[in-house]
DNA sequence: CTGAATCCGACCAGATACTG
DNA sequence: CAGTATCTGGTCGGATTCAG
């Protein structure tokens, strides 16, 4: 997994230079500010698995309030990354879904989790390190 | 219900199924604390380009403080996911450069970008759709 | 059951001024 | 040039309450 690339001066990857555009972001915030708050990743992640009613989703993500909930899904779905059904039933019930955008943005996540995993305890002993030669001093 | 996922298996990617560890997050929220905040991915993106000096990364990134750029170097070196090389010159000099961890999360972010630009006009259409039924009336 | 609305505290981030 | 310290404000997020 690790960038197979040589020189530090150059790109890392060869499909997108992360910079095709100067010194523009090219619109990476767009992503990051959606995928930055607390909870839209969770609710992908638990998107992912499957369709999900309102109620399963507040239970899948412990701690996620219902304020948060509501909000965060109907960003998703303002973005259309998720699509909303709703079962004229009584009680009402409402499903959740990604749609193929938002799969496909499940994949990134899934790659970031990967990462995530895999970095973790390097980055937790990165961290030890820095503390322990600076706090202590 | 405790484990609706039993019977779901909709996964959207064969290498890691989302979900390895049952209903845990597995540590995403850990990548993405530190991606959500506002410039460790702008300054991740132009490391990612080579070495920079202090002010280089100031001058690169418009809009970012010298509080946000400090602090953001330090919690990347803190996690090791940069190296600070200071050069006792005269004046001081001091330069960021990626570390192995840190470039392969670039190529994570360049992926993020990647589908970033792929889907942005996808996502201002659906999100202008949303708006215009939604808040029109 | 599925939300929306409101209040409120906590934290992030910008501006500014100062130091080595 | 390369930071740090302090003040302040805007936004995110939680708890509660109300509605369809």
């Amino acid at each position: 997994m690790s960038g197979p690339n040589t020189a530090v001066g150059s790109q890392v990857n060869g499909g997108t230079p992360l910079g095709p555009c100067g010194d523009d972001d090219c619109g990476i915030r767009d992503v990051l500010d959606r995928l930055g708050d607390r909870w839209t990743v969770l609710v992908v992640v638990e998107l992912a698995k499957g369709s999900r009613r309102y109620g399963e989703l507040e239970r899948a993500i412990p701690g996620i309030s219902q304020r948060m909930l509501s909000l965060t899904t109907k960003r998703l779905c303002r973005d259309g990354l998720t699509e909303r059904i709703v079962h004229p039933t009584l009680p009402p019930q409402v499903e959740y879904r990604l749609t193929p955008m938002g799969r496909s943005l499940s994949v990134m996540i899934s790659a970031l989790a990967d990462w995530s995993r895999e970095n973790k305890a390097a980055i937790a002993e990165a961290r030890a390190r820095w503390d322990g030669s600076v706090g202590t001093a």
